[in-house]
This record gives structure tokens, sequence and C-alpha cells, in this order.
DNA sequence: CTTTTTAATATAACACTGTTAACTTAACAG
DNA sequence: CTGTTAAGTTAACAGTGTTATATTAAAAAG
């Protein structure tokens, strides 16, 4: 009989091992200078080998899409279940999506800006269901922000008490727009200060949704 | 005496077609597409004779950034000239900011997204009067914006009568974000009706800051 | 032990990328 | 016709994702 082939923990463990050098790479340095090769030379091995566990650049890029995903829902939920007051809630969960957006860059782009791949370019291919399971991930992060908004739906002024999907949408494309300028470095091409303008037009979108009484009832 | 160097006006012809094919494969395909080589093979010449009219990949991806601001620059004053209302001009000024935006997807995403190079990139490299050129061409931009703006303060809620420059980057943030969501394929992940979201998203911004009665005056 | 089997890894290669060095072609003045 | 040199080409380098092929290593059977 032949050698057996390894315990399917075994396996994990090093697929694990292998994602978490590659988000180092990309937080570190950026997607851009993410290559299989350099991937391989930082885990010690031969880039080759890297494709025994995963079957693409793709697969390991929706891998780490996937994680980003899931980090950021578990960061919302954890908002969402220890503040009281949905005033307060809606805003920290606000701030909190700023903060990871600000802070984790290259990781942020990679999640919500154009160049990557998104589910629709995996349909057909083998790795479709990868490309699912990341998309229901990120559905997820809707569903909490939709919550967090129905649950001020009525009591603030920009919220129709029938439309809280439409309104996190809306609140989520401002502070996307915010925090892509930002790290496209068109606002630091613009003005001195961006941080300042950041927190100011965060301020004003919370302001927006979540007037003064009702942010701290 | 040698053969004599061509005039400058045949160099700019060449450097023009060059630059015009370079632009028909990013709009068409997308930045990813672009190489050296495809241009080349689609102007009939070999890729190293590129290198003879612009310095690297680098400087043409700054002319064809000057070129795309310049033009999204033209359409905003030529509305802004047109229009008599400060509010329907800021309003007609929103909606063809959005069309650009939406309409030249793969432009304006090398335009305002982040893995495109931006000018601090050039500091200090042999290119860096192109990306001084390029930065000076898109903070036109933000002057024309910021003048329509201006035009409305004191009328408009939102907008503090000393502060149109912030309004303006706010307004622009707002826009960037549903314009960066609808390009990122994102919003399609989660709509079914992503235009229809963009045109009410539009249209509350517009709304936000100009009423009705200052909208039609 | 040695042999056989085969899982796991590594090497070589392909077609691509931006860019440079070296070479060829072609046009014009003397 | 010759010398000069501008303009363009080919060959090459170091890099990319990926695949086919070759090698290594470990474990079971004789």
């Amino acid at each position: 009989m032949p050698k057996a082939a390894r315990s399917q923990e075994d396996i994990d463990l090093i697929r694990e091992k292998i994602l978490d050098a590659a988000l180092t790479i990309i937080s570190e340095h950026g997607y851009k200078f993410f290559s299989m090769r350099k991937l391989a030379r930082r885990l010690g091995m031969s880039a080759t080998t890297i494709y025994n566990y995963y079957s693409s650049k793709d697969e390991l890029y929706l891998m780490i899409l996937t994680k980003g995903f899931d980090m950021l829902y578990k960061g919302l939920l954890k908002i969402f279940n220890t503040y009281e007051s949905p005033g307060e809630k809606l805003g920290e969960m606000i701030r909190a999506y700023v903060s990871f957006g600000i802070n984790n860059e290259n990781y942020y782009n990679i999640m919500f800006t154009s160049d990557a791949p998104k589910y629709r370019d995996y349909i057909g291919t083998d790795i479709e269901p990868v490309a699912y399971f990341e998309k229901q991930t990120a559905l997820q992060l809707v569903d909490i922000a939709a919550k967090g908004v129905q649950e001020l739906a009525g009591t603030s002024p920009g919220i129709a008490p029938d439309d809280a999907r439409y309104a996190a949408i809306k609140i989520w494309s401002f502070l996307h727009g915010i925090i892509a300028l930002s790290n496209s470095r068109v606002l630091r091409e613009i003005d001195e200060n961006p941080h300042e303008i950041i927190e100011r037009i965060v301020g004003d979108v919370i302001q927006l949704y979540i007037p003064k009484e009702v942010q701290h009832e």
C-alpha cells in the first residue's frame, strides 16, 4: 500500500497559512504587489505548490475577499448587539465602517473597488461556488446595515418606514464616496487636510439621519 | 549634413494617434487590457517605437488622465455658461457628472479609482512635469464645481455661505460614492435595478441642496 | 532492508507583461 | 555615392499566471 494522503486538517492548516501570507502582502503593499511567486518566496515554497491548495490566483483572491467581508460583518454585528439606542447604534456602525475603510486601505480597495473581479465574472467557471460563497458573505453586510437602519425608520426624517434597504444603500453610497476618494489619494491632491474633511462629512451624514435628540435618546 | 529631424507638428500627429488608440483600448476593454504590445499591434507598429513618442506607459497614462479631466471640465463649463438659474445650473452639473461616470466607466475608473498612480507617485521622476499638468487639469474641475456651488450659497439650506468648497467636495463625495459602487458592480450584486437606485440617489442629493422653489426659480 | 506505490513538491516551459540595448533601415546634405 | 543620423525593428531581461513534466520522499508490502 502506498503513502497515505494527508488529513483534511493538515491541508486546511496549509491553506490557512497561504491565505494569511497573501493577506499580509496585500495589506502591506497592495494588490498590485501580490504575485504567486512573491507569495511562494515568503512561504518558503515553490510557486506551483500553491496550486495544490488553491486552483488559481483568483480563488485565493476570492477567499481573501470573503474573509474581508466576514471581518467587517462581524465588527458591525458586535456593535449592533452592543448598543441599545438605535441612533447610537447606527452612528457607531457608520463610524466603524469608515474606520475599516480608512485603516485597511488595501483591503477595502479590493473589496469595493472596480478592478477586482466579482461574482458575475466567475459564473460558469470551476470556482463559481467559491465566488457564490463570497457573494453571500457580502450580502450579510447589507442585511446587518439594513437592520440597523430599520430600527431608526420612522424616528429619523431621512428614512421612510418601508424603505430601510434603500436608505441603507444610500448611506453606504455616501460613506463609500468619502472612503474611496480618500483612498484613491484624489482628496489629498485637492486638500491639505483630508482627514478633517472625512470627519466632517461623516458627522454630516450621521447628523442627516440621526438628529441630536435621537442620537442620545 | 544628416537627415533632418521631423517637424514638431508631425511628431504631435503621431503622439495624438497613439493616444487615441490607447483611449479606444481602455474605454472598450478597460485598463487591464491595455498593454504596450496590444497598442502597438493596433497601430501597426512595433511596441518599442512608442517609446520614441512617450517615455513610458505611465506617461501615456497621465496624458489619458489629463484628457479625461479636460473632457469632463469642458462639459461642466459648458453647462455652467449655459444655464442661468443657480439651482438649475448645479442640478445639471450634477447630472452631467454622474452621466460621465456611468457612461464612461473605464475612463472614470482610471481617473478616480485607487489603483491608478497619482501626481504624488511621480514627484522626483522625469515625468513629474506631465504629472503636474495632469493635477492642474484635475484641479480646474474642483474650481468649476465650487463656483457652481458658490452661486447657490445662502439660498440653499445645505450650503454655508463661506464654505462652498467644502460643500462642493461633499456633493462630489456623495456622487462619487454612487458612481463607484455602480461601476464596481457591487451594486449589481445586491440589487436587481441598480440604475433605478442611482437615479433616486442623484435625485435625493439634488433635492438635498436644491429645494424645489430654488430649482425652478 | 529493499522494493513498490504514490502523495507532495519542484523544475522547466509557455505565453504574456514593461522596458532597454543593439541593430537595421531609410532619408537627406555634401 | 558617401557620411550622418533619425526612425524603426528585433532580441533580450526580468517579471507575471499557469501547466506539463520530473523529482523527492514517505509509507506499506515482500
